[in-house]
DNA sequence: CTAGGGTTAG
């Protein structure tokens, strides 16, 4: 067993216990009339938690050496635990302690709980060592509280001394401890042998287990554990619900909600939270809208106007973003940081500056991911100079140290201003490892400024770090093929076929009627593709007889070959940008998704498009939005 | 007296 702590022996230094009688004076009588008036007042104080009289009724008690019985120390405790009053806290413990009879356990537990509240280890672990008696709630106590603190391997030591005294962990035991599994393997393992001991009943363990799998990304494990349930809460389908959100599963999880609902349940706040997470990932504006109605409900809650916040922003809807903004109660830096890059993310990076400035004088400190978003605006609205600041003193200014993203951001910023050389420089000067994604970002820089050499190289550091993007290969050969380097292309190809990558053909989504409609490269099976076609035949003709002349120069793009020529026109977000100018209304903005970049045609397309029939089209890539409006992308031509 | 489910970047 663990050595007694000092905190521990102090307590144990508290005047001698006589073992053997509990509760000695309430329910034995007053011994005298005073002390009989002064515990009556001293139980009712606790009672109407009075903490503050309730306080003083105890000390005059110590001074008169009288005491009261372990359930009105336990409500005197729970008072100081919801008042978050530490030094009364710790008052009560010695009070109990220098008490004539040995505290029960359950008192100790409740004190114990009281020191896991106030986040207070230490002292909870001396009274631990110092319990003649540990029943399972006292386990169970500390191995949750180690849990939360994320010290999972003493949690699981703790689980097995446990074992080894001879108490049974129960559902509370296990719900705690599972979520310190730190791989499958142990997860499984503690699956099984809660089964054995039938525990896998209970809602809190099913929901433990459904989040940790999720967590695990074993999505069909925590699918399995949902299913055989037989009566669910509202609890396990918020696991269920969550656990595709989070495991960007939008559909699935928007598909179990619509189920939960089925099945007679009110969504909670975090409910909630998680179908706006699903339709953020799906870019259902529409869908989000209407979760926005049931959002009313809980209109205080910051978590889930965070993530309202967060869907406006990711799906194009900036008014709707900057309305729930200037109304919610309260913001802490998720809200600000969400805006930050939401504004940034749509084309508003001098907006996005401005309220950054405002955070700064709002009190609330900016974290890691609010530079980010702020480096990300200054790149986006070339501000090379504010960027480089902000990057040089964000150490100084903020305590943070600059991460990945970080430079990801001045390699954007620089490579936009066509600095290069300095881009390239900066990666070399990167305390961490530079990723995929930061060669990508340079790569990008090295298409719009058409440097073929530096593109080579930044490609191939992608292929090394994400052998499976299919994009960077194709964008590679084309590199070769455009500078007749032959032999390097067929290389490129044949590494293609040798790792089976074959490039996923493009397609876009539209929302229309809350519904998707799906157009994907070279499939007509949309119903109304024939008026599609011949709607977006009139356009091609319209925008070339105002100055549109498609653009078959491919170098430095990652399309495939066949995609090139005659699929030119009927690339996936041109059939469903011609399908959303047909059948929405003009005042509604057009809002495509879609799987891979955008092309060089497509983009100037969309500006043209956008400025002839005044409207406002969206397309979020993977990668980047695209805000179009008179002729205009909110990117300024890069990405 | 002890337990589960939610938000920001890439």
């Amino acid at each position: 067993m663990r050595a007694i702590s000092a905190r521990a022996k102090r307590i144990a230094s508290f005047p001698p216990s006589r073992h053997g009688r509990p509760t000695p004076i309430a329910s034995h009588g007053p011994t005298c009339p005073s002390s009989s008036s002064l515990l009556d007042e001293f139980a009712e104080h606790c009672h109407q938690r009075d903490l503050s009289r309730a306080m003083k009724a105890m000390h005059a008690m110590q001074r008169q050496g009288i005491w009261a019985d372990a359930i009105t120390y336990s409500e005197l405790v729970k008072c100081c635990v919801a008042r978050g009053a530490v030094e009364e806290g710790k008052s009560v413990h010695k009070h109990v302690f220098s008490c004539g009879y040995q505290p029960k356990t359950y008192l100790l537990n409740v004190l114990l709980n009281m020191y896991v509240r106030f986040n207070l280890l230490e002292d909870a672990e001396g009274l631990f060592d110092e319990m003649p008696d540990r029943n399972v709630v006292s386990w169970t106590t500390l191995i949750s509280a180690y849990v939360s603190k994320g010290m999972n391997n003493r949690a699981l030591e703790f689980l097995i001394l446990m074992l080894r005294g001879g108490v049974q962990p129960n559902m509370y035991t296990y719900s705690s401890v599972l979520r310190a599994c730190a791989d499958l393997g142990m997860l499984r393992q503690l699956h099984s042998g809660i089964i054995k001991v039938g525990m896998e009943s209970d809602v809190f363990v099913r929901s433990a287990l459904i989040d940790n799998y999720s967590k695990q990304g074993e999505l069909q494990d925590a699918l399995d554990v949902f299913n055989e349930m037989v009566t669910k809460d509202l609890g396990v389908w918020n696991s269920i619900i969550g656990a595709f959100a989070q495991n960007s599963n939008g559909d699935k999880a928007l598909e179990m909600y619509k189920c939960m609902k089925r099945a007679g349940f009110a969504p909670d706040q975090a409910t909630l939270t998680s179908v706006l997470r699903a339709s953020t990932a799906l870019a259902l504006l529409e869908v989000g809208r209407q979760v926005h109605v049931h959002v009313l409900k809980f209109d205080r809650d910051l978590i889930l106007n965070n993530a309202l916040l967060d869907m406006y922003c990711k799906c194009g809807g900036l008014e709707g973003a900057n309305s729930v903004f200037s109304r919610m109660a309260e913001r802490d830096v998720i809200s600000w940081s969400t805006m930050i890059a939401g504004l940034a993310q749509n084309g508003c990076s001098l907006e996005a500056m401005r309220l950054f400035e405002q955070m700064k004088h709002s009190g609330t400190e900016p974290n890691y991911i609010t530079i980010v978003g702020v480096l990300f605006a200054c790149s986006h609205a070339g501000l090379v100079e504010d960027g480089l600041h902000y990057f040089r003193s964000m150490k100084r200014s903020f305590g943070i140290d600059p991460g990945r993203e970080h430079y990801g951001c001045m390699v954007d910023l620089l490579g936009r201003a066509g600095k290069l050389d300095e881009a390239v420089k900066l990666i070399n000067e990167m305390e961490c490892e530079p990723d995929a994604v930061t060669w990508r970002t340079l790569l990008s820089a090295c298409r719009v400024h058409r440097n073929s050499d530096l593109a080579i190289y930044a490609a191939k550091q992608v292929v090394k770090l994400d052998p499976d993007d299919a994009g960077t290969y194709i964008l590679l050969s084309n590199i070769y093929a455009n500078n007749q380097r032959w032999e390097e292309v067929t290389e490129v190809r044949r590494s293609m076929r040798v790792r089976g990558i074959a490039k996923e053909p493009g397609c876009s989504w539209i929302e229309v009627n809350k519904k998707i409609h799906a157009f994907i490269l070279g499939d007509d099976s949309h119903p109304h593709i024939d008026g599609i076609n011949r709607h977006l035949n009139q356009t091609v003709q319209r925008l070339m007889s105002i100055g549109y002349v498609p653009d078959t120069n491919f170098v430095l793009q990652d399309l495939e070959d066949e995609q090139r020529e005659a699929s030119l026109q009927y690339h996936s977000e041109k059939l469903a940008i011609a399908y959303g100018i047909m059948s929405l209304p003009r005042e509604k903005t057009i809002m495509i998704r879609k799987n891979l970049r955008i092309c060089g045609d497509c983009h100037t397309f969309t500006k043209l498009l956008a400025k002839m029939e005044q409207r406002i089209i969206v397309i979020r890539d993977p990668v980047r939005y695209h805000h179009f409006t008179d002729g205009a992308c909110s990117c300024g031509d890069f990405w």
